[in-house]
DNA sequence: GCATTAACCACAG
DNA sequence: CTGTGGTTAATGC
């Protein structure tokens, strides 16, 4: 594993420590590689360490009341797993898995708590990145719950084409059930949604390549809802 | 009432 | 696993 401090992906709050803290990050942290579809962090398990996705990507999901899983977000390089629990709670509230392959460093709570409490800074970034965080959170919300299944999914693809592949052709690594689960919606409705929207010319889909071919109307479609 | 939307169900590639 | 069609319930003219 390559060290913390030259770490290509190490988040802002990292940048603040001094050297003598870098090398506790150093050394209480492990890197792992993962497969798609393996589980970062269990929801209903011990919370003994946070992740930080370094590579890949991966999807927050929590059990909902029917048993099927809600996906809350999708994960990009950058991101800390499991934050919110470690700090709240001794059991993780939700789960965390990739995606696709992946490289995830885990620190454990200790080490990490022990950072916070020496370095505001550090502590200020984390505060940050926990803001930003749900400020996206609110606006999803408002999102799934007043627009209707093509506009949600017209995010999401704007999502998967802007900020995760920049380009306008790209695959999303989700199964149709997940793509729902992650739309609020079901399996049925994903698949006529992306019907609806390629009947109109706006995306082109096979499997899961998705080409956006009218990128204003999408947007169009997403903003209307 | 009638139309629209989306979930649920069953069945077929 | 995914697509399709029929049915049904809720909501809004």
């Amino acid at each position: 594993m390559e060290d913390c401090e030259y770490c290509k992906i190490r988040s802002k709050a990292v940048e603040v420590l001094k050297t003598e803290e870098v090398v506790i990050l150093q050394e209480n942290c492990a890197e792992v590689e993962l497969d798609a579809d393996e589980i970062i962090i269990k929801e209903g398990s011990l919370s003994s360490h946070i992740g930080y996705l370094k590579e890949g990507l991966a999807k927050i999901h929590k059990r909902g009341v029917k048993g099927t899983d809600q996906i809350l977000k999708i994960l990009q390089p950058g991101s800390y797993i499991g934050m919110q629990t470690v700090l709240s709670s001794k059991i993780h509230q939700y789960s965390a898995s990739t995606i696709e392959k992946s490289k995830i460093c885990y620190i454990d709570i200790t080490s990490f708590k022990q950072l916070i409490t020496k370095n505001a800074d550090f502590a200020n970034e984390l505060i940050l990145y926990l803001c930003r965080d749900e400020l996206t959170y609110f606006t999803r919300f408002v999102n799934v719950h007043q627009k209707q299944i093509d506009g949600r999914l017209a995010d999401t693809i704007l999502f998967f084409s802007d900020e995760v592949n920049k380009s306008r052709k790209f695959k999303i690594p989700l199964k149709r059930s997940d793509l729902a689960a992650l739309v609020c919606s079901t399996r049925e409705s994903v698949t006529r949604a992306i019907r609806d929207l390629s009947d109109i010319g706006t995306i082109k889909v096979k499997g899961k390549t998705f080409e956006i071919l009218n990128y204003e109307l999408l947007k169009k479609i997403s903003e209307k809802g």
